[in-house]
DNA sequence: TAGCCCGTAAACAAGC
DNA sequence: CGCTTGTTTACGGGCT
């Protein structure tokens, strides 16, 4: 059915300066991701990242090329991305962060910078600066697994983001509908995780 | 202006 | 039967 397509439409911004105002979306490439998306193995459950950590059962899922920035992503979460809103800052990528920091806690980075930086910069109140995709990304990215229940990732978003406590059911949708849409996101067997 | 991306709403199907 | 989950479609807004 899509065939038709290359592998990296975009692949990034090769000026990264072109994504400045989405410096932090970056983590969907629905064009690519759509099209390798020929797979129907799993059928349950949690979800969890397709590329990132997983290994080759996800080479169809190499058209995430934003994944293979996954380290790179958080990184920007927490640097560039939420720090201020302020696009690009290392183009350079001269991350003054632990380099080799496998990543004791993506959430530590993600959460820690980003949730204060969010916080900061608007309050727990608002909606957050991130879009769903990013969200559920980092809800999936703080679980030890690499991988969450529906539930789950409501729950997360909840914790770290109270806004959607009070806001209207319709984010639960939002959030199922990119599940569904960026195959970015991968629904494995509940035998396998729970 | 056009194209792309994102958010939201809604409909529908399937499973529990 | 009702709820949850998953998929899909459509529309509108913002940004480049």
């Amino acid at each position: 059915m899509g065939p038709t397509m290359p592998p990296s439409k975009k692949a990034q911004s090769p000026s990264s300066g072109a994504s400045a105002s989405q410096g932090m979306s970056p983590p969907y490439r629905q064009g690519d991701a759509a099209t390798a998306a020929s797979e129907a193995e799993a059928s349950d459950l949690s979800l969890s990242l397709s590329a990132s950590f997983s290994k080759a059962e996800d080479e169809e899922l190499t058209s995430l090329s934003w994944l293979h920035e996954s380290t790179d992503l958080l990184n920007s979460f927490s640097h560039s991305g939420l720090r201020s809103v302020s696009p690009l800052q290392d183009p350079d990528g001269q991350h003054s962060r632990s380099p080799s920091s496998s990543s004791p806690s993506l959430e530590d980075a993600l959460l820690g910078d980003a949730h204060s930086a969010y916080d900061l910069a608007a309050g727990a109140n608002r909606k957050p600066p991130y879009s769903f995709s990013c969200l559920i990304f980092m809800a999936i990215e703080d679980a030890p697994n690499k991988r969450l229940p529906v539930k789950d990732i409501y729950g997360w978003i909840l914790e770290h983001f109270p806004y959607f406590a009070s806001a209207p059911t319709g984010w639960k949708n939002s959030v199922r509908h990119n599940l569904s849409l960026n195959k970015c996101f991968k629904k494995v067997d509940k035998d396998r995780s729970q």
